[in-house]
DNA sequence: ATAATTAATGTAATTAAATAATATTTATAA
DNA sequence: TTATAAATATTATTTAATTACATTAATTAT
């Protein structure tokens, strides 16, 4: 399993587009909000947003969040056997990607206890992030 | 939190139709399939799903499966603090939920060690369950 | 009890997300 | 350079979800 470090591939300039795009937004952009974004010279159909979102999935350089229906930069880390852990703040919409190798394997242990062999997970925590939990104290007499 | 046991109000016909048709169900549905399913007299349009849905996920009975649009029944456990982890086969479809209290403190302390305050989760691992290992493993002759 | 308000449900239409099918172009091998 | 395969472009369609609005049912106040 390749990562996002070893082995980048050389991006085509749709690819190169696309991600620009991705590091640019603060969070998840979902396909067609990529489309507006985009030069409409170079994407101007659904089905090549996809194609090069797929390819930038399968570099390993680029994430699907599923419960968004939107997709974000991979962090710069290794993950082989790691899952990402998505933390998507309810507020501001930002999404942190967090790894660790030991919750991981833990995870995946429950359902293989049942026999069953896991191969993809979708890990999607909804809650509140630090920045926007400041904000919210600082406004708050009760809590100065 | 409620769960699906204790306090159980009593349904409404159509929440009783769709929740039937979740029990027999033996994968998740998704609205459309569901609209499908049951009387054209009693739901023909997709907001009467949508919202019995929503209504049943609020009383804990059934759960939306994001990365696949999809519902299914809760499992008839209690789980107030516990996030359901839910295993989806990748051959027969077929999806088995999991309750970890351990499991589900650790993957919220993850990010909740940045600052972030979790409120819900989305948790879907897919891969190969028991019963498909099993009849691949009888079909194939390497592994008898 | 009845009018007034609120909540729930029904219906039509629209928006959003993703893919299928097909045509066209580009690259690669014979 | 032609034949074949791979990649890309384009149109249309399918699937999923929601909006907006009309209607009916339930609840509350008079």
């Amino acid at each position: 399993m390749t990562t996002s470090i070893d082995k980048q591939p050389k991006l085509t300039k749709k690819q190169t587009m696309v991600l620009d795009a991705l590091k640019t937004a603060e969070q998840p952009l979902g396909a067609y909000a990529l489309l507006n974004v985009l030069s409409k010279k170079e994407f101007n159909a659904p089905p090549q947003v996809y194609r090069t979102l797929e390819q930038l999935v399968q570099f390993k350089l680029v994430h699907r969040l599923e419960s968004l229906n939107a997709w974000m930069l991979c962090c710069d880390h290794h993950h082989d056997a790691e899952a990402p852990i998505f933390a998507i703040c309810n507020e501001c919409g930002t999404v942190k990607e967090h790894l660790d190798k030991n919750l991981t394997a833990r995870i995946i242990d429950l359902p293989s206890n049942s026999g069953f062999i896991p191969d993809r997970s979708v890990i999607e925590i909804y809650g509140q992030c630090n920045v926007c939990y400041q904000q919210s104290s600082e406004n708050d007499p009760l809590c100065k």
